[in-house]
DNA sequence: ATGATTAGAATGAACATTCGATCTAGATAG
DNA sequence: CTATCTAGATCGAATGTTCATTCTAATCAT
């Protein structure tokens, strides 16, 4: 996940994703992530120049693994339908699979603390991009109904996988390969022509 | 929205989610909350016994408005499709209406500062149950198709419409009513069958 | 007057950051 | 092959600030 860093950096970046989904953002000191990191707090200066720093390195990092763990396993040469769930499959499975990255981005993508030059490189290498083209050609070969703006389908599906996880995490509900393929399927129900529609 | 509080309590409540939301909790000082309140800090601990208690107070009083909120202007005798309609329009319109209520809940419903008494409390108040019921009967009708548990849909569609509204919030995109009608006949296609589609 | 309420200065702990000292490894010289 | 040097790496104690909370005195209502 930090494969670019060197020791010392990815063992500080480890120790303060791991501390700050444990215990939140605010009761993550200098001092304990030094502690638990074994790096001394002189040392962790020596390589951030400060907190701000080190969220800002940690956040990159989650975005663009994420985004590359997203966009894996499909290409265009793919139909439609097969991008559309193997995009989704992969949400979700990053989530099963890389749940502190995963709550991490969700709880502080909005947040002052990140800056916007952060989120301005994230999104460069975010999928939002990829997968509204898939929408748009959806739309475009008569599969997806006409009316809404791909970018908002997009983002309503995303928050439903969101929450899907987030109750997955929480232990409000179960995760197995049928719900997930089951749930997959109806979201593109959602917006489904019923050219389009083959469950 | 703290219509059950005092002026004094009612005024640090207000500035305090005005302030968390604007400038993240941990920038919200006991000082700023009174310098912006026009309360002073003795007499703010004369009200709440610490800040964690504000925030809690602050929690379960937005629960409790946002569920009598969610679940006003239909009842058990409305039809399913319109109980459906009238539940999703109105945790929307709430979201647009009281932005700062929602971020809040959104951003610290799985905080760790948020005691779990208040979440148990503000379970109780809450909407979940009564949409599930919804939901249940639908499949029952044939309305909507089995398989899936309704809890699993209600969180589905819930995040679906948090992140419609988080994206209208950030003026990532915009809302009227056409999208919106649109967005929540969409969602129940998601689920709905042959019988129940009627767009 | 007296009990409740309000005010803001005082307190003490916690924290991010700095700093000077020490260590390490690799280069250079004898 | 050993001794010396050097620059970067590492350490943890010291610093100065911020902040939640407390305290004491002043004000208000009855």
């Amino acid at each position: 996940m930090f494969a670019r860093y060197n020791k010392v950096q990815q063992a500080v970046l480890e120790t303060t994703l791991r501390l700050i989904i444990d215990k939140e953002l605010q009761a993550t000191s200098m001092s304990l992530i030094a502690k638990e990191s074994k790096v001394s707090t002189g040392n962790i200066y020596h390589y951030f120049s400060s907190k701000e720093d080190i969220i800002n390195e940690l956040y990159k990092a989650i975005v663009q693994f994420n985004g590359e763990y997203v966009t894996k396993n499909w290409s265009d040469a793919d139909p439609v339908r097969v991008r559309f769930e193997r995009a989704w499959e992969n949400v979700i499975r990053l989530g099963m699979e890389y749940p502190q990255g995963f709550q991490f981005i969700e709880q502080y993508s909005f947040s002052p603390y990140i800056y916007e030059a952060s989120k301005l490189e994230a999104y460069k290498g975010g999928w939002c991009g990829p997968l509204e083209a898939v929408y748009r050609e959806a739309i475009a070969a008569g599969l997806f109904k006409p009316g809404l703006e791909p970018r908002l389908m997009v983002q309503m599906h995303y928050g439903s996988f969101v929450y899907l996880l987030k109750a997955h995490l929480q232990q409000y509900l179960e995760l197995n390969e049928e719900t997930i393929r089951s749930a997959i399927s109806s979201s593109w129900n959602a917006f489904g022509t019923d050219k389009a529609v083959m469950t």
